[in-house]
DNA sequence: TTAGGGTTAG
């Protein structure tokens, strides 16, 4: 290590020896520097001395090369303690993953009666952020009122700010109203606690209404959107944000990046990309795998892979976002190399990575990796299986037919099984005819999540399936009564930027009439190929004629047959689709990439289906 | 000293 005190004179007046330490300590760029400078302090006298002693607290509590426990052996040395010294350990611990000794240490501030200042509750109520403390941020609260801190817009503002994002957006409201002074941090909090609360409305309304707004007001704005799934909303604020002339940076471009993938909006994306780019805005970590996952979601591996290999320093997450986006494009084995590839680059696998590879092994069918690889995470990582682990494996071994493993894992995990879980189950039961089973499993999972449509859905086709259509019709009628609607199936295509959208049996195109036209030529095409419709996946007790009918327009059949009027021959055909593809749309995609010599890309709720040549990348494993 | 960001099963 570097001898920093290599050119420091040995005889000092104390003055000069306190201007030069500071110095030193002022250029110090790590723990073993700091510690010979510490040694320098206690040898030569100058522990007595606040301010030098002070800095070594505030370099040893940084986040980036501090050591807060050496930090704290430092504090509790200190005889006369000023709250300079104290705020600066509060500060320390509110940062670390231990928030809650900053609320012991303000506990020992006050049993010694260190007075307060302006700097310590914004610290301390930032641990309480942490934490989601409450009921300490109302104890706080009090002691700001008490000590005459009341009017202080920092104090306030973190107090606003944690009663917005900690569940109490009705406290943070009335504080909000009552304050004499607000600025724009007061609003912005306002804005995120609407948004994390899942009032978008509400959060809206105090978008429009504060005066000012910067970068933090629009971008909280947009990751509002993106958490609450509205992602056109999401970019359309984007886009007025250059109208706007506020320069994005970082934290705006990963929201709006993050709204790109989950509409799988190529165009958009790469126009971000390209922004990156041109601006030299530099790729943190978090925008880097954001980035990646866009391209991934977006169906651009080669792209992703790219971004990948130019990355000044791969994270573990950006190698989590490429595992996942094998995983999801059906590419099990090169999800596997890539996982071995990361650990020879040094690189541990979190639980994240798991769950992205385990993935991967449920959609390839990879059965024996699958089970070796979630031993492995417990016995080789040491790290505890959580219910997206289980979802997985509930999924890798339902999809593979051996229901009564999948049913078994569920009955011993020592995790509560959520409807993920049985829906997993329920979709294994689906695929392989177990319609007793899946009966049970669909009455469990609407005891389970009474407001979701798709559960009614599933546990009626199956009836239907069964030829019990008393019962299937029974559950519709349930599903009406509670006032429950199906999400409706859509599709999206997007044509030069422009995104169209499909939704299942509702004419809104305005070239809806070519739209059908183009259908029935497509339909003739295939019955001369030989299909017959398979209508097993309607639950509606509906005549063959009729069934066909309703089958028939299906939003991705819809989106097809306007890509194939709107694309010049031999183009990619890339749709989206927010429900999972059903099997009949499955089949005539297979049969129209023959036809008509297309790839056609779809993305559907949970993975990429590549049509070629009549064949699908999901090898019908899906 | 206070406010905004990511990768995760179905």
């Amino acid at each position: 290590m570097a001898p920093i005190l290599l050119n420091l004179p040995n005889q000092l007046t104390f003055e000069s020896n306190v201007a030069q330490t500071l110095s030193l300590l002022e250029r110090c760029t790590n723990m073993m520097e700091l510690k010979q400078i510490h040694a320098h302090i206690y040898k030569t006298g100058l522990i007595i001395d606040p301010i030098p002693v002070s800095r070594l607290l505030t370099f040893s509590t940084s986040l980036d090369f501090g050591n807060l426990i050496y930090a704290r052996k430092v504090f509790d040395r200190i005889s006369r303690r000023n709250t300079f010294m104290w705020n600066t350990m509060i500060r320390g611990y509110s940062n670390s993953n231990e928030p809650k000794e900053a609320l012991f240490l303000y506990h020992q501030m006050l049993c010694h009666s260190a007075p307060h200042n302006a700097y310590t509750f914004p610290f301390l109520l930032k641990a309480c952020s942490r934490m989601s403390a409450l009921e300490e941020t109302q104890q706080i609260h009090a002691q700001i009122i008490k000590t005459g801190f009341g009017l202080d817009i920092y104090a306030t503002n973190s107090l606003l700010h944690v009663y917005a994002i900690s569940g109490s957006i009705r406290s943070a409201h009335l504080l909000f109203d009552r304050l004499p002074h607000r600025d724009i941090v007061s609003w912005n909090s306002m804005i995120d606690g609407y948004t994390k609360s899942g009032d978008i409305d509400t959060a809206s309304k105090f978008f429009k209404d504060m005066p000012v707004k910067n970068v933090i007001s629009w971008t909280a704005m947009i990751s509002g959107f993106v958490g609450a799934n509205l992602n056109k909303e999401a970019l359309k604020l984007f886009h007025e944000m250059q109208v706007a002339s506020i320069k994005p940076d970082n934290v705006a471009l990963v929201s709006s990046l993050s709204a790109c993938a989950h509409l799988g909006s190529l165009d958009e994306g790469r126009w971000i990309h390209t922004y990156i780019d041109k601006n030299g805005v530099e790729i943190d970590p978090i925008l880097g795998c954001v980035l990646i996952d866009m391209y991934v979601k977006c169906g651009d591996m080669d792209e992703a892979l790219k971004v990948f290999r130019k990355l000044e320093k791969q994270s573990i997450s950006a190698w989590t976002a490429i595992i996942n986006g094998f995983a999801i494009h059906g590419q099990g084995q090169e999800a596997l190399d890539w996982f071995m590839k990361m650990q020879k680059a040094g690189i541990k696998p979190n639980s994240i990575t798991f769950t992205a590879i385990l993935t991967a092994c449920s959609h390839a069918g990879l059965v024996d990796e699958g089970k070796l690889l979630f031993k492995i995470m417990m016995t080789d990582y040491k790290l505890n299986p959580t219910i997206e682990h289980y979802g997985c494996m509930v999924d890798l071994l339902g999809r593979a037919g051996l229901l009564l493993e999948a049913k078994e894992l569920i009955e011993k995990m020592p995790l509560h099984p959520n409807p993920a879980i049985w829906g997993a189950l329920l979709n294994a039961c689906r695929i392989h005819g177990h319609l007793e089973l899946g009966k049970q499993i669909g009455k469990i999972l609407i005891e389970v999540d009474p407001t979701h449509g798709g559960r009614y859905i599933h546990l009626a086709s199956i009836h239907a399936a069964d030829g019990e259509w008393d019962q299937a019709v029974q559950v519709r009628s349930r599903m009406k009564n509670q006032g429950v609607s199906k999400l409706p199936g859509c599709s999206a295509i997007s044509l030069n930027g422009i995104i169209h959208e499909f939704l299942a049996g509702y004419a809104s195109h305005p070239q809806m009439d070519e739209i059908y036209k183009m259908w029935n030529q497509i339909a003739e095409k295939l019955q001369q190929d030989g299909y017959k419709p398979a209508t097993g996946d309607l639950l509606l007790d509906l005549d063959d004629e009729e069934k066909e009918r309703a089958i028939q327009q299906h939003s991705e059949k819809l989106a097809i047959a306007f890509g194939l009027i709107r694309t010049k021959p031999e183009t990619t055909i890339r749709i989206f689709k927010n429900l999972r593809v059903c099997e009949d749309c499955h089949t005539v995609l297979k049969l129209i990439s023959k036809i008509y010599a297309r790839e056609i890309i779809v993305r559907d709720r949970t993975r990429f289906h590549l049509f070629k040549e009549g064949k699908c990348s999901c090898r019908d494993y899906w």
